[in-house]
DNA sequence: CAATAAATAAATCCAATTGAATTATTAATT
DNA sequence: AATTAATAATTCAATTGGATTTATTTATTG
């Protein structure tokens, strides 16, 4: 047998991978552990028999895992499912109490500080809107807001914190004019490590992630991601940023910004190519209203004191929703999503109205062997950022979204 | 503490996935076995300390999987290296001949059919070209051009066969008339299922993989894979597609072909929108050339037969390279991409002529925001796409390149 | 000869499995 | 209504088997 060719072997570069590591019986076990924790959390509630089933470990190890959780009150047992059968199974499910979280969710305009439960839902939360952010302030609302928080819980439930997630938008000395910020003022972010300064202030573990990373990554969680398996996800804040979900899980990218989407060149309504963040985002309905005299205010302080702008408002949902569908569209040409979610900061009415014009606008584009995704709403809203931002200490100790053994749980405090 | 917010919780929808299965012993030695070849694949040769380190096992345990492995014959020793204090260490390579492996390429216009050994060379091969494939026609091809290679391996070589991998397009009825076959000819295929058919011939397991997909697996595996996590990549063949690699792994997506590419909109030269694969696929370049009356036909026998066609070859890289430069932006704005790869079924020297001309025309496109990939040719060359079937049995049984436990090792064989 | 590093041998550890037993139910039968 | 069979959830005890730990051997440099 002689080689009559072979594939063009480039002399083998240095590989820049670090593969992952060896499994043994310890991460074994770990890794089980947050596979039933994982599980627990996907369906709600479910028996020992129901996780042993579903992870294919024999009922006795699954047995002795669930124990030990809940011996230590990760899990708590429902009634006891009679009427069919056999011995009624208990229902497991998470205990809510069991693991707080804050999240801290630093846009341009506002910031919110949440502190949410094992489950998912916010049980405290703090507000703040500013002209432009400030490291200083948003340093001073963190660690005055994390005690106030604290305050409020008692020493056993202070003891359940598993840290803290920031959600943050990149680069904010980018278009800082175009949301009112006085020229320079934001070049001070480029010499600030916020995850630093705070973990520098806080007695918890800091993670950080791109704000519409962590919004995306709560509506996987939290919101359409049981049903997806994978979807393109647009947050409209004030800026619009998005992420990108595969194979059920958050896919952040080289540079953290995967489905950053923003800068995506869309044809504009006089057909000149313009980015997708000039047109879909909430600091353009701003100067829209500002332009004519409307006050804007109300935009930054809550989702819910949104009121019908009118005719402004109209045109923005218009010129968003046909840059939106051209954005899906080149999406759908390069991933075969199943689905693409819309979700922002502002109330279900508007969100409704996006989503369904975003619907009509797909409708009127060449679509000829594009595998188009469901285009549909995010079910987790407003707070989607602050939501995702929590969560990711809890998953980084608790949780698994992947079948992946190691994901150097080392790794996710650092950078 | 009450209650103030939680996410609006649309009541749980049925999950439509099955998360991996939990880990056990056995699991875990086969991980570890894969892991430690991959691992000796990745960097040519390693020796056991050097896998203990990097895998992050004992070195105990290391030395017991590399001894069975070796005594299987799939690992070698190499020379021992000595010019450091202590023990010299052996390094451990592949053994080329542990393994053969059969890849299929079935295109539009032509079929190859080659013998890959476990390192990846092309060990015999087999070509074919037609006006256009027939079910019939290809099947005979492969059964009695796996006789006729098999009938060149000795008893003990042909125990060593892993499989066969099919590298085809998706979707043959499409585009039929466009290269040349009469209306209707490719009918037939909606109701073939090649794979099936194919594997009632054959006594090895048989896999099946979009052509182009199989390409881009080449790639990551023996091409420019090691350096580049990411990449979007470009085969361009009778039609152009495309493939994606995430995070060191083909994504592959929810219908297989993640990454198609084909469909994309581009703008023509003319201003008008066209899809991708009406410039940049080497069908146009036949047409271009029927219609200035040259043979098209070297085209089909082997990438080294081209000939520099002047103009209208001159005319179809300029085309190709405006479109594809298009392409890559758009990918670049959905995903940051380290790096755009390019290859085809055409000789080195016009893959070099159409990636600088690509470069060219990207930089003459609105890059602002966008995090522009590197763009590069593929290293693989024209058989990428046979290479990569035939890399399909090879990775379903031996290696791994994700660290994922459980890829449903079976499920691997079926669809 | 000391130091260093690779490789191996033997003993130990520990999580998962296996098989048997227990418990709590429903369904069928008397 | 009482009894028995079937079914399913859960747990106990013993076993299995792969990884680790500890100690030892081997081969090299300085």
């Amino acid at each position: 047998m002689s080689t009559l060719d072979g594939p063009e072997h480039t002399p083998v570069p240095p590989p820049i991978l670090n593969p992952a590591g060896g499994a043994n019986q310890v991460r074994v076990r770990a890794y089980n552990e947050r596979l039933v924790l994982s599980l627990v959390r996907l369906y709600g509630a479910l028996s020992k028999a129901d996780i042993a089933r579903r992870s294919g470990l024999s009922a006795q190890t699954v047995s002795v895992i669930m124990r030990v959780l809940e011996k230590e009150g990760l899990l708590s047992r429902g009634a006891p499912v009679r009427g069919r059968v056999g011995q009624p199974s208990i229902p497991m499910h998470l205990n809510a109490d069991a693991v707080y979280s804050f999240g801290l969710k630093m846009g341009r305009r506002s910031a919110d500080l949440v502190l949410m439960d094992f489950v998912g839902r916010i049980r405290m939360q703090l507000h703040r809107t500013y002209a432009y952010p400030l490291p200083d302030e948003i340093l001073a609302f963190v660690t005055s807001g994390i005690q106030e928080l604290e305050d409020r819980l008692d020493e056993k439930q202070r003891g359940r914190i598993a840290g803290l997630g920031i959600a943050a938008p990149f680069e904010l000395w980018n278009w800082a004019e175009e949301v009112g910020a006085p020229p320079g003022a934001m070049e001070v972010w480029r010499e600030v490590d916020l995850q630093a300064d705070i973990a520098a202030r806080v007695s918890h573990p800091v993670f950080m992630q791109n704000d519409a990373t962590s919004a995306c990554g709560a509506e996987l969680v939290f919101g359409v991601g049981p049903s997806y398996p994978d979807f393109v996800y647009f947050f409209i804040g004030s800026f619009i940023g998005g992420g990108i979900v595969l194979n059920s899980a958050i896919f952040s990218g080289r540079t953290g910004t995967a489905g950053a989407i923003g800068p995506l060149p869309v044809r504009g309504k006089n057909g000149e190519t313009m980015q997708l963040l000039e047109i879909a985002s909430i600091f353009v309905l701003e100067n829209m209203l500002r332009e004519r005299g409307i006050d804007p205010e109300p935009l930054w302080y809550s989702a819910d004191d949104w009121v019908d702008f009118g005719e402004p408002m109209e045109t923005w949902i218009q010129d968003s929703a046909k840059a939106l569908a051209q954005a899906i569209v080149a999406a759908a040409s390069i991933v075969d999503f199943s689905a693409a979610v819309i979700d922002g900061g502002f109330p279900h009415w508007v969100r409704s109205r996006v989503v369904q014009a975003t619907i009509d606008e797909a409708a009127k584009l060449d679509l000829q062997g594009v595998v188009m995704p469901e285009i549909i709403e995010g079910a987790v809203g407003a707070q989607a950022r602050a939501i995702g931002g929590a969560s990711l200490p809890i998953f980084a100790r608790y949780l698994t979204d992947q079948n992946v053994l190691f994901k150097e749980v080392d790794h996710a405090e650092g950078t």
